[in-house]
DNA sequence: CTTTTAATTAACTGATTAGTTAAATACATT
DNA sequence: AATGTATTTAACTAATCAGTTAATTAAAAG
């Protein structure tokens, strides 16, 4: 994976579950439990996603009795917003939305992609 | 990893030397000889590393008698730059920049981080 | 003080990753 | 036709990942 910032954040974001997590987590504060939830998975399996993003800095867990208060650290994304914007102006010529784009790309390969 | 798109870039993105080989081609088409060259790393490691970029629809190789012409496809980042952005608003209240995160971070926890 | 609740850590498994060297492919050159 | 050049594929290894169940920790509640 590589150790580095940017490494650990795009890696924490290349799973759908942490993906969906920080999705939970934007709509406020929750517990390691109330995350749990909505999957079906084990808790220990979603206790070490959280382990993830929060090594990335993606998340705060504070302690808080038995409970551990988990809130989303946004501005840990700013890396990789930051690196991903040097390549907007390469794009911007060409395609001025993600639909533009999607369209494009559906139009090419029309495989069974996502 | 996850199939979907998302996870595919993110990934791809996860890694340094990817990263070094997107760099590397915004400055132009390069043959993965080329490629290899600023990497202390085997041909088949690089070989591999441009595969994985261009499932992610990152680059795009073209066949070219022995060689393969790389190109960046810097549209591929769409995706990835869409899903960060919905996260922009709540870092933008708190942080203006980059720098004013990365500066808060490195006054907070002075471990020896990257 | 015992039980319940919330969550993590430990130990394990199977799949994937990133690298290696050696072999194969494909085209150019002589 | 034989050799050289560019690159990928094959086969292998060591490390990491994502999940599982069982055990542990820590605090709340009875």
């Amino acid at each position: 994976m590589g150790t580095d910032t940017l490494s650990q954040i795009f890696f924490a974001l290349s799973d759908p579950t942490r993906r969906k997590i920080l999705e939970l987590l934007a709509g406020g504060e929750k517990s390691a439990g109330d995350l749990s939830k909505p999957f079906s998975m084990s808790a220990p399996a979603i206790s070490r996603h959280l382990k993830v993003l929060e090594q990335a800095a993606l998340i705060e867990r504070k302690v808080d009795a038995q409970w551990r208060r988990c809130s989303l650290k946004p501005e840990g994304l700013m890396p990789a917003d930051n690196w991903v914007s040097q390549y907007r102006k390469f794009w911007a010529d060409r395609f001025s939305t993600l639909d533009d784009y999607l369209k494009d790309i559906q139009k090419k390969g029309s495989s069974t992609d996502e």
